[in-house]
DNA sequence: ACTATTAATGCAAGCGGTTGCAGCACTGTC
DNA sequence: GACAGTGCTGCAACCGCTTGCATTAATAGT
């Protein structure tokens, strides 16, 4: 079994607070005593035990993440760069999969609440009243979703959905549809919200599908209900447009000759499929370190309920062509759109 | 804060000791003292805190799985069984990403180490020497690679490159290349291993372009090393393989036209690419869910070093096509090539 | 030379639980 | 009526570690 903190001081003939000192507080404890008592712990192997000191200190310097859905290629580069960011801060990082389903989100937060300094929650389902609740058990940072009192990371993907809509637009298609995400979700509520203004001011119809599983079968379900007259589908992420692309393929429609489609996410694969996917990019990485340190710092500034907006942009690939409608020239057709101020915060 | 086990005991009247009892040995406590303990543990919000608990038991209900790359679309499904499984078994699991990093595999075992009742090392890349000592501090299970002594889970990529390379030869190809994985990889090798021997036996010239990052960009980076002449190529995973047919486009070369692309784990997006993926299939949530059971199995017969040997399967899609030499009719072409005698174990 | 500081270490309580053992009140047995 | 057995509960030690306080020795101040 492996040495313990009494293993040590036996061995190097101190006490053990004097061995907890030499780990915890090395300045407290005479050079020479240290380094034999360091020296002792190497040749043992020793390593304090991190839940041990947790029970006592109350910090773990654990951080726990929990998303959705692991498989969504979304979520990878935040788990990484939040990964990262802990580490520079000398956490480590438990990532939890629920799976889409609102009860396993609660039911893992409170199974991490004891291990972990506080919990990064992403793209929830739950409602908003059980995560205040929860947020009184543990520290909690929000990503992708805006919670009143609640320090959030959130992505500006209302600005990123107006962009594209207005890319469509502008591309001449009048009849648009919007294959929305799931239920519950706040990122597909912002979407629509902001997708049927700008359909709206532009003189368009957007006609709402869903809600849907925001996978690449959600994509391709969408499809069969895409009506005729519909040249242009804006999904609620890259995953459901490539499923939906796929759907329309094989209903022999082609994309972007007869329909034009446009995902959210901005994932890695939108550039290897065939169109390469026209999308709105969401800074996921930095949405990540964000969270981490929001999380971090929220043991200073208590209560410091902070958003942290982030700016995202319209990559435009080989997914959307011209419709039906006439071309209107504010759309110059560079390959991005000019970003916005950047990163706001209150 | 919370409620502790003592706030419990004094609401209900009871020594804490039966408040313990309560809840990790219900049959020894009388019941109406249970539904009092209970009625005051939910009233008060009472959850065990797990970790202080783990002091104790030195059992924590939690185990580690650690993945060289989550962003590698290999692994999601492999950890979502993982979990899946682990939850049937009311543990939890904690993921973390190395980075490819073999200096960051050792350090997360080790922190994982004290709060988890095993380990999943998947595709590590540390040396065998170093898992083999680490396994000595805590319970581990490796996935994708086999150590002797160590319990193992395995995907018969060995076959999976075999057949592979036998589906080039039998379409008519013979100068072959492999785009190997990266440096320390088991898999990489057992691939090189057996597509060299299956090449040869063929008649076929094969050369091995590598070793190169597990990613796309890995992949992209091969297209300029496969010379004139070689007409199919077998790539370590899928993402390489979407890699470098993207980078041989950019050379001009047609997929399959010029050249035949295989990949192997038969990622989700694989069947979204156009072409799209001929790959070797592998059962990454098959695995997922019997590293899990070996790992809790583990507890009761103490080093039953059991190997698990998973079966890999040929998927034919688009992305092969017929070479220069005479078409061997031994290849029938039909969608997935027979599987072999299923699950090996010893 | 005597006291006030300071540095280094030991002591022991406690974090939130679990568990072997002992005690107690009943029951049933002979 | 004594005794063994049974069911339930309390006691206290312990898991590995931290930390406020007391203790000691060495150093500085006057």
């Amino acid at each position: 079994m492996p040495a313990t903190i009494r293993d040590v001081a036996r061995a190097s003939g101190v006490h053990i607070s004097t061995v907890s000192r030499t780990f915890s507080a090395p300045h407290l404890v005479n050079v020479e005593t240290r380094t034999r008592v360091l020296a002792c712990a190497e040749q043992l192997g020793y390593r304090p035990n991190r839940a041990a000191r947790a029970l006592i200190t109350g910090r773990t310097f654990n951080i726990g993440l929990i998303v959705a859905d692991i498989a969504n290629p979304f979520f990878p580069p935040l788990i990484k760069a939040a990964e990262s960011q802990a580490r520079r801060h000398d956490h480590h990082v438990f990532v939890a999969d629920t799976n889409e389903d609102a009860a396993a989100e609660e039911e893992l937060v409170r199974a991490l609440a004891k291990q972990v300094d506080g919990i990064l929650l992403c793209s929830p389902r739950m409602s908003n009243s059980l995560i205040e609740q929860l947020s009184r058990e543990v520290p909690l940072v929000v990503v992708n979703r805006q919670i009143a009192g609640l320090p959030a990371v959130v992505m500006d993907v209302a600005r990123g959905a107006r962009l594209a809509i207005e890319h469509l637009t502008g591309l001449g298609h009048r009849t648009l549809a919007l294959a929305a995400g799931p239920r519950g979700s706040w990122t597909s509520k912002e979407i629509r919200r902001s997708a049927t203004a700008a359909a709206r001011a532009a003189g368009a119809e957007l006609t709402v599908l869903g809600p849907n599983p925001p996978t690449e079968d959600g994509g391709l379900a969408v499809a069969d209900h895409v009506r005729p007259g519909v040249t242009a589908v804006l999904a609620y992420n890259d995953l459901m447009a490539l499923g939906l692309i796929e759907g329309l393929q094989q209903r022999g429609l082609r994309v972007p000759g007869d329909v034009s489609v446009v995902g959210i996410d901005d994932i890695m694969l939108s550039r290897l499929t065939r169109p390469k996917l026209t999308t709105v990019a969401t800074p996921t990485a930095a949405a990540g370190r964000a969270a981490v340190d929001m999380l971090l710092a929220h043991g200073d500034d208590r209560r410091t309920t902070a958003l942290v907006n982030l700016q995202t942009e319209l990559v435009i690939r080989d997914s959307t062509g011209p419709g039906p409608g006439p071309h209107c020239p504010a759309d110059p057709g560079d390959v991005v759109a000019a970003p916005a101020p950047g990163v706001a915060s209150h």
